[in-house]
DNA sequence: CAGTTATTTGGTCGAACGAACAAAGTAATA
DNA sequence: TATTACTTTGTTCGTTCGACCAAATAACTG
């Protein structure tokens, strides 16, 4: 699923005009838009500054996208879809025929990874869910409400053998994703406090304690 | 620490003009402003709505706070103050000559409670810390990072026992805050995901979940 | 080449924003 | 009552916002 546009700016710092083509402009509009969004959520971004940021005029994100909501929602289709490639190729990494706790195992640590490496989908997700919204209803129905159930229900499963930690269905979403997500998403203030949210060991060894807190009766895998 | 004021919003349904007193205002002001912070972020917020929900004119934003930054901080300041009483309330009842790791179990609990009862102050945090920001730099001198050494300097020597659940000083904090608050904080979201997290059984069963985890070593003492 | 579509550009519109100021009204004091 | 300080009101300023439209340019098709 990754594409290899670049997410280059400006069009061309020569003198003539250059048309990039749909596909390109609007890839470049969103890798800028979700930059935006993640910074200063849904109200706060500003169209003209995304617009800049891709070496575009605002008035393009009305022509290929008919607006500041439906830009939004490339957005988080984007973003969705990588989280979803980086827990498969996660699950692919596990041993072939694993077992339950292999994949909870697994789970945790391409949430912990790809939070790491890419908070914006974290960010966005916290700025939508303080209020609803429209946007934030269409997120549950279409982009993530799915995905919830699917985790929970392995989760009962396990949680009724006894093998995992006793944190009920209807918490354990949103534990595991804060636990996981939050040092990154707001990594900015992590930083501020002396911490270095990008460095592999502090992100390794993160991923080792919720594997450790979530699955008492593992031994580590690492 | 808790005041005794009235968020009440109109001044008098009648006819004629009341000063209500700068504190009473500013009391108003602030209130209404906590709630539109946490539910668009700062940028998103808007100090005609925060004056009108308060019952007042956007000029007294100016007359009382100076600004919308100066409402911010004051806002910040208030929500705090009101978690560190959460949080010392919650030490107080513990038994007397009470040992740390029941010091850490208290201090669980009062985070789960207090996010789930006023999720606003967490809501302010995910939004500002997204991005840097001069308000996230005063937050973190001036608020919040001095109570972030205390807790991980407390934790590390319980960690050095093996008392705890092996979590790094580093991401120890942003792992308890996230596993303790994004249900409430993104409550919106939880709902349209069918969770009721007002419901005190989530609540208290969520904070039971934690203590396990953080605490494995300690058996329950709900 | 002409004809047609696809894309970009530049500008305008009304609305909302935070800040600011002067005038009016209220409350307290002498 | 006269004076003074405190608080509220009404209005305006300049800026930025998203949406929108018409004209210009580029790319493609016959």
């Amino acid at each position: 699923m990754s594409e290899a546009l670049s997410d280059g700016a400006a069009p061309a710092p020569g003198r003539t005009r250059r048309n990039r083509g749909s596909e390109v402009v609007r890839h470049a509009l969103v890798s800028a838009a979700i930059e935006e969004f993640s910074a200063h959520g849904f109200e706060g971004a500003s169209t003209r500054r995304i617009a800049e940021a891709a070496g575009a005029h605002q008035s393009q994100i009305k022509y290929h996208f008919d607006g500041k909501d439906e830009l939004w929602k490339q957005c988080l289709r984007r973003l969705v879809a990588e989280v979803d490639d980086a827990i498969a190729e996660a699950l692919g990494k596990a041993d072939s025929p694993t077992g339950d706790l292999a994949v909870v195992e697994a789970v945790i640590r391409g949430l912990v990874r790809f939070a790491s490496r890419r908070p914006e989908l974290s960010r966005i997700m916290m700025h939508e869910a303080t209020s609803p919204s429209e946007r934030l209803a269409w997120l549950v129905e279409h982009e993530t409400g799915e995905r919830r159930r699917t985790i929970v229900t392995l989760w009962e499963g396990l949680r009724a053998k006894g093998l995992v930690a006793p944190v009920d269905g209807e918490a354990l979403y949103h534990t595991a994703i804060g636990a996981s997500s939050l040092l990154y998403a707001n990594a900015p203030e992590a930083v501020l406090m002396g911490i270095d949210p990008s460095s592999p060991d502090v992100i390794e060894r993160h991923a080792d304690a919720l594997v450790a807190m979530f699955i008492p009766s593992a031994r580590p895998t690492r």
